[in-house]
RNA sequence: GGCGACGUGGCCGAGUGGCUUAGGCAAGGGCCUGCAAAGCCCUGUACAUGGGUUCGAUUCCCAUCGUCGCCUCCA
């Protein structure tokens, strides 16, 4: 059974399920009100390499992840372009999805939108303030960190230290706060801003509330896991888990955090990779399959550096892979390997040990090409499937052989009639041909095999 | 100031108190091939610095240096 680290007791423990066999799991999504970085490709990468991996395992998962489409920063990029932020919203999770689609990252199960949970964000509210968990000021509503237990879980500090010293950052609608640490849940609009109505008066919501009534609304309460990028740690999701308690409920049982993109100087990057801005370039310009396998590569809580030379790295091991599907594509169906899908599982249980599940992926494909070299077929063709399996529990497409035109098969002939009557320099302007056509080509002793 | 992470061979990136000391990419040598390609085999002896613990540390402890993250709206 998989085991994932918790943020909340800091420690790799079991990923429990509510129900045995089902899991579920809530993601953080976007806000959007830009193209998605390469910090989010991440996130959404890691999210489902995981999900593919427990879907893989028999476990049925229902994965909710939000669009949080009301938003200061969507509000006040449509002011500075003259915009309806709807426009904004609806245009940024167009653009989002088919990023998704691009880095082959599966559709949540549920994807649930900010603007259609309003009014229970407001029956929410409500009974926060009825209970004094909450409570009105002149510009909002905002919930008392001090009436929650246990606020600072998921940051691991204290409120006292974490008001210790602070940074010089303004802090939101300070004048009336009861504790400096108290977070707006409904913020007063200001005219021309998009607004719902309220008991408190017309506005939006404030800190992530969607987050805490689509997940309590759609999973349940105790659901199994929460997770997004370590920046969401605190406060957006200690927030979320405060406005959980105040309410009585319970939260999330176990939470996930994956580690930052970082640049080559070790900062956290979002933005920049050369001419590389956003996942959308990022899909243009290298293999689109290369960002996971970099990922891959690299445990999902450490930083990660991706660099241009990291990506081709990275697209260069997939093409080995290709041309070992396309070496072994002949081969027929075969029961994989017992002990190489085993010792995957294995690392895959310890919390997402993908680097090591790589590094068995890549013995198991030099250990079958072996078996191929020596003659022994059966061997390969349960390594193979072995390798098959892996690749599809972790979301790693392989490219599968495209059908070769006609003409081209008639080439690869004359190539192979050119060699056997050694007419060696006709033979080498077929393959530069081929080659010119972006064919690979792999003469064998067997004769010539063409592939894209 | 508080809390936390990290510093590994040409590059990326795992991991471990000693044993065959991951893996990918790149490099060199070899096998195969008419030549390539693909594949296979071999090679490189790395763990920031200074102490300490230990029979033995890259791995544990302490210190130092350096880098980075979070501390109110960034995945």
């Amino acid at each position: 059974m998989l085991h994932l680290y918790d943020t909340a007791t800091r420690q790799v423990r079991e990923l429990a399920m509510r129900e045995p066999g089902r899991i579920s799991i809530y993601l953080c999504g976007p806000t959007v009100y830009g193209p998605p970085h390469l910090g989010h490709g991440r996130a959404t990468l890691v999210y489902d390499i995981l999900r593919r991996y427990l879907e893989w395992s028999g476990i049925d998962v229902r994965l909710v992840s939000n669009i949080t489409d009301i938003d200061d920063k969507i509000i006040d990029r449509a002011e500075r372009e003259g915009r309806e932020w709807s426009d904004i919203t609806t245009k940024c999770e167009n653009i989002w999805f088919r990023a998704m689609e691009g880095i082959d990252v599966l559709r949540p199960t549920d994807v649930p939108h900010a603007t259609e949970w309003v009014d229970e964000m407001v029956e929410m509210i409500s009974t926060l303030v009825s209970s004094g968990a909450a409570y009105a000021t002149s510009d909002g509503v905002y919930l008392s960190v001090e009436s929650v237990e246990g606020y600072g879980l998921l940051a691991h500090q204290s409120l006292d230290d974490m008001m210790a010293g602070g940074g010089e950052r303004e802090v939101f609608g300070a004048g009336e706060k009861r504790h400096p640490a108290d977070f707006a849940l409904w913020k007063l609009a200001k005219p021309g801003e998009p607004a719902w109505e309220s008991p408190w008066g017309a506005g939006r919501p404030g800190w992530h509330s969607e987050c805490v009534v689509m997940s309590l609304g759609l999973l349940g309460d105790g659901f199994d896991l929460h997770c997004g990028g370590q920046d969401l740690r605190f406060p957006h999701h200690e927030n979320e888990r405060a406005q959980a308690v105040a309410l009585g409920r319970e939260f999330a049982r176990h939470w996930m955090h994956n580690g930052f993109v970082v640049d080559a100087e070790g900062e956290k990057m979002s933005k920049s990779l050369g001419n590389v801005s956003n996942l959308l370039d990022l899909i243009e310009v290298y293999d689109p399959r290369a960002y996971r396998m970099v990922l891959l590569q690299s445990h999902y809580r450490s930083p990660v550096g991706i660099s241009a030379d990291g990506l081709e790295a990275a697209g260069r091991s997939l093409a080995g892979l290709d041309s070992f599907v396309a070496r072994t594509a002949s081969l027929g169906e075969a029961e994989a390997d017992a002990e190489t899908v085993a010792a995957f599982r294995a690392a895959m249980d310890d919390d997402l040990d993908t680097p090591k599940a790589m590094a068995l992926l890549f013995d198991t494909v030099r250990q079958a090409n072996s078996a191929l070299d020596g003659g022994d077929e059966s061997i390969a063709a349960g390594l193979t499937s072995a390798v098959r399996e892996m690749c599809g529990a972790v979301g790693l497409r392989l490219v599968e052989q495209v059908a070769v035109p006609a003409d081209v098969l008639a080439q690869a002939g004359a190539l192979d009639a050119a060699r056997a009557a050694k007419d060696y320099d006709t033979a080498d302007a077929i393959r530069a041909d081929l080659q010119a056509a972006g064919w690979q080509v792999e003469t064998t002793r067997d004769g010539t095999t063409v592939r894209r």
